[in-house]
DNA sequence: ACTGCGCGCTAACACTGCTTGCATAGTAAA
DNA sequence: TTTACTATGCAAGCAGTGTTAGCGCGCAGT
């Protein structure tokens, strides 16, 4: 069970070139991952990436995986650092969610952007270790705990069980079961959070915001008010 | 000021090399739309392309606008054939957004999705004629319909003057004066649905729910409800 | 009829992902 | 220590890409 001298330096080398598609990949967007490009950087040649990787697309995958494992540990020690009251941790992961993507504006894109065919359809496989519920997962606990504390105002559980109920099965499946309002307010809030960084790291507010943040705190204001916390 | 048979075949050759560049698009990807594989489709060479578009990128940009026009067309008519009702106009301009995304999920990509450098910062420019802005005006014009006949609980107006309104230049600019409420309204709106959508197209969701749709419903009656519609 | 521009072609350059075959250096067993 | 093996790197080459340069043909206007 002891690491051999060879073990450690493929994982190294296995680093070194996850690091160079990252470095490429943020000074020149996707199109500037290439192999070529990253064995020159590291003073290899290219065929040599494939003892690592069996393909480029599968290189960009594993980096893929380690950006959202980033992203998950970010938002997780952002909601950590915010003390004990679920909403206040709910606004900080919220708002290091914000962060990170808008810090890192193309490891967004690869993780939550266009699936691009040929770079993998990161979406395939989705099952309980799916990225998006690894990545869900630290959002839903906390608004578990929120829940148990004290409930806030849902749409009826007759309404909601009826229209959305049939459809969770993946969510009980990789989540565990849990009260129906909860899976839905997360839903509903992940999706807002979601489209409102995704537009503001895709440029889309641009023609009729200057200031997304401004927006964005406004949101995020109203949405955990809805929840119970006390207005500003 | 006629209209020369040059110019007639001119044009005729520019719509027939965008329909190629889709039919690439939609059948391959992003990354299955090159010159030379259009030419083929045609039966010409790839050179020949660049007496229409000045590179590759120039001709996806072009492509790109006539989706956002037929995005838009497509997204008002639903609206108008929705009767009278504002409140009914929405939702049916909602759901036609999302219909045309999920029925032509690689266009929406290239529209809505991760700006590639390489495929041209479609964003870059934004003044009043952005294809954002482009695309958002009717929804604003109903929103603005809907207010002037029965206006909707909102944030108080002091509190959104304060944060927003010092960031809505863009928009007041591209869409004359408007209520802050209005403004507000459809802002938070456009965000939840793009980013409903978004997700769905993207398959972020496949790993809680297996029917976007109902999530989509849920989530369209609860807004609507809060517009003053009634409830089913 | 002649001039010029529009348009398409071939050839070429510099890239890309990926495969094949060969050499070398480090590891482990006899 | 010698032998066998495996992991790792390389050069060469294939098929594809965007893009440029230069040539030639034919339609359009004078």
């Amino acid at each position: 069970m002891t690491i051999t001298r060879r073990e450690r330096l493929r994982t190294a080398t296995v680093s070194e070139i996850k690091e160079g598609a990252r470095r490429l990949l943020v000074s020149g967007g996707p199109q500037a991952v290439s192999l070529r490009a990253i064995a020159r950087d590291m003073g290899m040649t290219a065929p040599a990436i494939y003892r690592y990787f069996p393909s480029l697309e599968a290189l960009i995958k594993a980096l893929a995986d380690d950006l959202i494992d980033e992203l998950a540990a970010t938002v997780t020690a952002a909601g950590e650092a915010a003390g004990d009251d679920p909403t206040a941790q709910l606004g900080a992961m919220a708002r290091g969610f914000r962060r990170w993507s808008i810090e890192h504006p193309v490891e967004f894109g690869l993780i939550f952007g266009t699936p691009n065919p040929a770079f993998g359809d990161l979406q395939a496989e989705c099952g309980p270790e799916d990225p998006g519920a690894r990545f869900g997962r630290p959002y839903l606990a906390t608004f578990l705990r929120l829940w148990e504390r004290s409930p806030w105002p849902t749409p009826p559980r007759e309404l909601m069980e009826a229209h959305l109920g049939p459809h969770l099965e993946p969510l009980w499946l990789s989540q565990g079961e849990l009260p129906i309002e909860v899976a839905y307010t997360f839903l509903s809030g992940w999706s807002r959070l979601y489209g409102l960084v995704a537009m503001e790291v895709f440029n889309q507010l641009r023609w009729a915001v200057t200031e997304p943040e401004a927006l964005f705190e406004v949101e995020l204001a109203m949405f955990l008010i809805q929840l119970g916390a006390a207005p500003d």
